[in-house]
DNA sequence: TCAAAAGTGTTTGTATTACACCCATGC
DNA sequence: GCATGGGTGTAATACAAACACTTTTGA
């Protein structure tokens, strides 16, 4: 999944890429790209190389499985277990891809074949619920972006309206912001340039650990960061 | 999964059943119960089935899939794909299970088969993270207890002390608490009777769906239940 | 000088922890 | 009555939403 502005006018949205069945069964519908895996590599690597052989996908900024699909009759004739997974790339790389693929957005998906509507819905909330108590904003963005750039993003894959300002105070608390010294020109209407920033980790962190029952705070005297122990992410 | 007292001594805590390999590989190490998917079931029914059929393991309160294990050297010999479970029985059932089987406490594993310990590792983090957000926790009580014997529950399986009085609140005011009316009588030692209480809910809700980035909220007037939307589970 | 966009200050609301204190029971 | 839990009242804290206000640019 991607953030995007679309070339052809429409909003900027969450899109996924789909691929175009050639072949019954579900000529014509759309899926998502996959394929077998080899008896000699692991879920993940698999869907590594399936992105990167069939669509050219090679700039996956996080990648994390997200459930397994068995139903004995989620597609005709003999049944197909999917691993099913979830595969960011950030909005300032657009990869060649095949004539017969295309983003779409998640929230106006075409005709998709088998399960794989379900599949991209499964996607799409676990994103909007990860970009809640994690940095996985990160994949989304381009490496340097400005805090209203960044909104976008958010505000595309979570299906609100997002304040800059907030989003903003919370990441900079959270310590995931770095300023980079730069700025971004104003636009032609003028306003003020706005300041550069990175996300100052490139990998996936849970930064929001406990809703509640946080473990007892041993903080004794100095306010020094009790943030709580590093907790695993829920998948 | 299961909170437990065990019979003989020890700390009551968080055990995963584990059954003692009777061939080769790994001949005496402990390993999860499990078994082949038959092409007529999805991977739920079939890991309901084996638990069934083979430990007559039956009420379970929640079950949901942790992940996939795909490694091609996980297992020796061809590769075998396993999807992997968080299955919890209430701790008031104790199932009759076979002679090779036996309750461990999940924080001092005995030695396990394959990459079975990752597996279990994994499953009491998404236990804890769980117990966190939703209303898990149903399924580890039984149907009514008081809220210091919730206390201990939750205490083993999140490894830290939990707060008797700050766990009634939280659950209180999310709604999750029903007072039966009825007390338990008060132990040899005396002291007030408790209270007892039942969950709500028997089925897995997220509690307190987002953490930040909570969508504008749009009550105008009325200070009633301005519960965010329900949003989907993270697996 | 004005409009536009970015960014800061400050208030308000609310969830949660921490802790002191009151309550009901057995002996 | 007194020890032993159970339960409530009430601060202190922390985090985030909302919004007014200031800053910096282009025309």
């Amino acid at each position: 999944m991607r953030y995007t502005t679309p070339t052809a006018g429409g909003q900027p949205s969450l899109q996924v890429l789909l691929w175009r069945r050639a072949l019954d069964p579900h000529v014509g519908r759309w899926s998502l790209p996959g394929g077998r895996l080899r008896p000699d590599e692991d879920v993940e690597t698999s869907i590594r190389r399936q992105l990167a052989e069939k669509v050219d996908i090679k700039q996956l900024t996080h990648v994390e499985q997200l459930a397994v699909f068995s139903d004995p009759h989620r597609v005709p004739g003999p049944r197909v277990v999917a691993t099913a997974f979830l595969g960011l790339v950030p909005s300032d790389v657009d990869p060649e891809v095949p004539e017969d693929t295309a983003w779409h957005p998640v929230d106006e998906l075409p005709r998709t074949a088998f399960d794989h509507e379900a599949i991209v819905l499964r996607a799409r909330d676990r994103l909007r619920a990860k970009l809640s108590y994690t940095n996985v904003g990160f994949a989304l963005a381009p490496r340097e972006f400005t805090i209203s750039a960044l909104r976008d993003h958010y505000s595309a894959a979570l299906g609100y309206r997002v304040s800059a300002t907030n989003l903003q105070r919370v990441l900079s608390r959270r310590g995931l912001l770095v300023a980079t010294g730069s700025t971004a020109p104003s636009g032609r209407a003028g306003g003020r340039p706005a300041a550069l920033y990175s996300f100052a980790h490139d990998d996936m962190q849970v930064t929001d650990p406990f809703a509640v029952f946080k473990p007892p705070a041993r903080t004794t005297g100095a306010r020094a960061r009790t943030r709580a122990p590093r907790r695993d992410a829920v998948t």
